[in-house]
DNA sequence: CGGGATCCTAGGGGATACTG
DNA sequence: CAGTATCCCCTAGGATCCCG
């Protein structure tokens, strides 16, 4: 990650403990969310709407501003009617990869768990 | 994490996602806060609220109280007086280090970055 | 289609006071 | 000390309507 820019962002801004600081910008879970499904690649505003599930409008817009604010998305508008807005991952936003991989190996376990043992 | 017991929850309870599973039970600040000071080992009620740092005994009670239900925290109370309660993970809990270490790692790197890169 | 702009509500969460 | 009990506030987030 040594190569990676983060604009706009002073250290003092950020908390002393590592793990706060990651929860300063994915500490919410629509912003998890978002990084699980743009993890694979590319998504339209509508499509990312659809694959989380049960987010607003609203909220999903201003996440993703927030988000592409922290420099962990990119926003592409395409000049075309009807719009086309997409959406991915910046390099930065792809170095959360392990956080979610980390999320996503102990859920899985968890339900083979409650599968399994009760 | 195969022999841990995982009592009162039913598979349908969770979502078929297992991030979202993770996030079910871990999705809140606070409750990553409070994984993050037991990891090292058990801490009494107050310890922990000074250790957090900004959280009401309100909000800890109740988080704590959550996380026990849920299997991650063990509550132990020591019948003397001034009372003493001493809070630990439980197995099943101390089974989200990886997530821990994933998001200190990342926050760690990210800290670095800010730092040179600007 | 992708979003602003509004309006509105549930509930997360703070502050304070009291008790075993 | 470790809560429980209130009161209260604020804002995350849903629903709707409109617009380029």
């Amino acid at each position: 990650m040594s190569e990676i820019m983060v604009a706009g962002v002073s250290p003092s801004d950020l908390p002393a403990c590592p793990v706060e600081t990651t929860l300063k910008l994915i500490g919410n879970k629509w912003e998890v969310l978002v990084l699980r499904d743009l993890m694979p690649g590319t998504k339209r505003f509508g499509e990312l709407k659809q694959s989380i599930g049960g987010i607003s409008q609203k909220v999903l817009t201003s996440k993703l501003r927030e988000m592409e604010a922290d420099g962990l998305v990119e926003r592409r508008v395409y000049a075309q009617v009807p719009p086309r807005v997409e959406y991915s991952l910046t390099p930065l936003g792809r170095t959360l990869k392990p956080v979610l991989d980390a999320m996503e190996q102990w859920g899985t376990a968890y339900k083979k768990a409650v599968a399994a043992g009760r």
